[in-house]
DNA sequence: TGACTGGCATCAAGTCCTTGATATGGGTCA
DNA sequence: TGACCCATATCAAGGACTTGATGCCAGTCA
């Protein structure tokens, strides 16, 4: 039995999608340290940047937005709201359904997040030019585009 | 006590790092179904891509190209031995190192592997460009660069 | 009105990965 | 040669997340 022909281009690993890979890993464990002197996992930055940004909302939705699970929301959720960070309030129509809420802890905590955190963003934006950072959201958002195509 | 200044800007979900997250984490979502379909995790996947490209590689450098720990390469690499993928073999100097290999079984599968989702890092390609896409390419590279000036 | 559908939230069990600690072997330097 | 240091690999325990199953509630349709 010969062997097939290998369909594996030598520069398998520097397409754009492993590009893309060691990108956001590299900017996910530099963010770390700087979380973590704030006491924050970078999942529950995460979460509580986008509740800040979008009050109000429920945790399947979150789900949906951070790549994880209902599931995790909650317990994450469950462990944020025993720190004092968030709020869970009854929606008002849909009795089952929950939105959530920073408190003004979890602003306060945030907030000295963002502190740490922005520079990090600082230095990208910083080593792009503005006109480069815009150039590369409008690629990443050409490339969601193309991955939503997919479904 | 006087609420401070909200110092988190209202776009701040729409800077390069959280378009960046975005972008990576629907691609990692596309891949995702067509690996089960052979059989692979996203992990086991890109273990086995890497060990492609860098036969011989072991598993401490391995956690650091994949941003895992050593400890994780390590059940993976159980798992997949224990599956006929890949292939432990005694470094020839340092014993104490393994160096990793794919076997015939772990090309083969590979190979199933990429076909599928080789497919759509194409379609990223294609909707970008050549040209765009080495751009953008470069423009990660920036930023990782931009990032390693951190440590 | 009552049955059906669909979305949200929660409980339970299992998987994957992490941190911490330990053993082993090679390289360096006195 | 021997002590020290560093890197790899493994064992153990804990944490975070996943899938699967269940309950609940609002809206829809016959």
């Amino acid at each position: 039995m010969s062997q097939p022909p290998d369909v594996i281009p030598e520069q398998a690993l520097q397409r754009v999608g492993w590009a893309l890979r060691r990108a956001d890993l590299t900017l996910q464990s530099a963010k770390e340290p700087a979380l973590r002197a704030v006491g924050l996992s970078t999942a529950s930055y995460s979460l509580l940047m986008h509740v800040h940004v979008y009050p109000g909302l429920n945790g399947a939705e979150l789900g949906r937005r951070l790549g994880v699970s209902t599931q995790a929301v909650a317990l994450l959720v469950t462990k944020l709201e025993a720190g004092g960070l968030v709020e869970r309030r009854a929606h008002p129509r849909h009795r089952n359904i929950q939105e959530l809420y920073l408190t003004d802890e979890g602003h306060r905590t945030l907030q000295a997040a963002y502190r740490h955190v922005g520079t990090i963003e600082d230095k990208i934006t910083d080593a792009l030019g503005p006109e480069e950072a815009q150039h590369l959201r409008d690629l990443l958002d050409t490339v969601m585009a193309a991955l939503a195509d997919t479904e």
